[in-house]
DNA sequence: TCGGCGAGTTATAGCTTCTAACTATTCGAA
DNA sequence: TTCGAATAGTTAGAAGCTATAACTCGCCGA
């Protein structure tokens, strides 16, 4: 018995499951983070007992790097969408912005603190990846009048990329700028660092996102073909 | 029975099984990260069972506390020596980088993920202020021909500030993208983001500092006391 | 119709935090 | 010097967790 997409429906029925426990976990990390998260309460609230629910996921460790991989998916399927709706480098800024604020545990799952020793599966990265390639397109190529810097010349002689991304050294200086200089405010607003200082952090990355190196471009989305 | 510090021999016995207590527990959190801590094992390590380390330490969440009090006070200590020494900005970033690196998880510690609802005590915060302020006065005071920003105007506009520091604005804008670029970068690095792309992260931050906002000061560490 | 796969169960081991109750030691003051 | 109180440590145990083992039941496909 199997449907159009060639599930059975006993593969249906089995990730609709994994759907429901995943969505719990989400509720349980976004009320009290990971640490709190427990598989004995999830397989409660879905209404099976205990170890029924490694049915479904092998491990508690299992589980979490769903987790981790679903949050990347969603991070860059909505990166992608926005940029190819047309959206420049500072409304990415905005989206991801937005995206991160809607579930700040989802954003540290991938940004926050790491587990010594944990190495994310190679999918996961391939996805981290997608991020970056979607950053260095919307940074667009370096106008003519660049002066390279010093961090420049070392990008260049140093590009054993992992992916292999033809932007050149200032599109991906660019990009890293862009992502460490948002990365820097969003993760410091999210954590909380900036409570008792009741300035806007949007205004704040929008400035940053401004004086980023190699600038006066992206500014018309129209151009990003000829990139 | 009292030493001239004014503590009894019980009382010294007892800080220094503390100390102990949080020894071990660094090691454990450099080892496997925060997850991982269990009273237990540090219990056998400093030779006591189980619950007897409950005289030290009220609860697990009470000896958390009182490493992110320790992790807050060496970064506090350790950036103010190095700016009363007389290093300037770039070379602070050097300093608070060196220390994270020497002990990532003492880094996220402080600027990792973050515990929903937790809520550090007040003389935590008030550590965290001291380190504010090291950075606010090696910022050091606007240039004359400052062209006061979006956020500058923004910040003047929005000063209550939970300790009062009577730095103007640009200056407050310089410490925060101070902070946050070094944070951007160093939280990115010491979480393995960059793992696949091989530039040096120090040539980064140098670059993101280079073009701070209101730029072409504290390159002299003797002005700094006209500020 | 029947065999087998798989979803679910309970029982259990071994770990965790943390409380309760108790013992023994040590400190300090009369 | 002796006695009372405070304190460091113990074991026992409750309640929770992850994870495995062994088992039962029901559905799906041949």
């Amino acid at each position: 018995m199997t449907d159009p997409v060639g599930q059975s429906s006993r593969e249906r029925y089995r990730a609709q499951v994994r759907a429901e426990i995943k969505q719990h976990a989400w509720e349980q990390i976004a009320a009290a983070g990971v640490p709190a998260l427990s598989l004995n309460a999830i397989a409660k609230q879905v209404g099976m007992s205990g170890p029924a629910l490694y049915r479904y996921f092998a491990s508690r460790d299992d589980l979490i790097t769903a987790l981790i991989r679903d949050a990347y998916r969603s991070l860059a399927d909505t990166v992608r969408a926005a940029f190819d709706s047309g959206t420049d480098l500072l409304g990415l800024a905005g989206v991801i912005r937005e995206w991160a604020r809607d579930d700040p545990q989802r954003y540290f799952l991938i940004y926050g603190t790491p587990v010594p020793g944990y190495h994310a599966p190679d999918d996961i990265t391939a996805i981290s990846f997608e991020v970056m390639a979607v950053l260095l397109e919307a940074c667009g190529a370096p106008p003519a009048d660049t002066r390279t810097t010093p961090f420049d010349a070392h990008l260049r002689d140093h590009r054993t990329w992992a992916f292999d991304h033809p932007a050149p050294a200032p599109t991906l200086h660019r990009a890293l700028s862009f992502w460490t200089r948002l990365h820097g405010v969003l993760s410091l607003e999210l954590a909380g660092h900036f409570t008792g200082m009741e300035f806007d952090p949007e205004l704040l990355i929008a400035e940053e996102l401004d004086t980023l190196p190699h600038g006066d471009r992206g500014l018309d989305p129209a151009d990003r073909v000829s990139g």
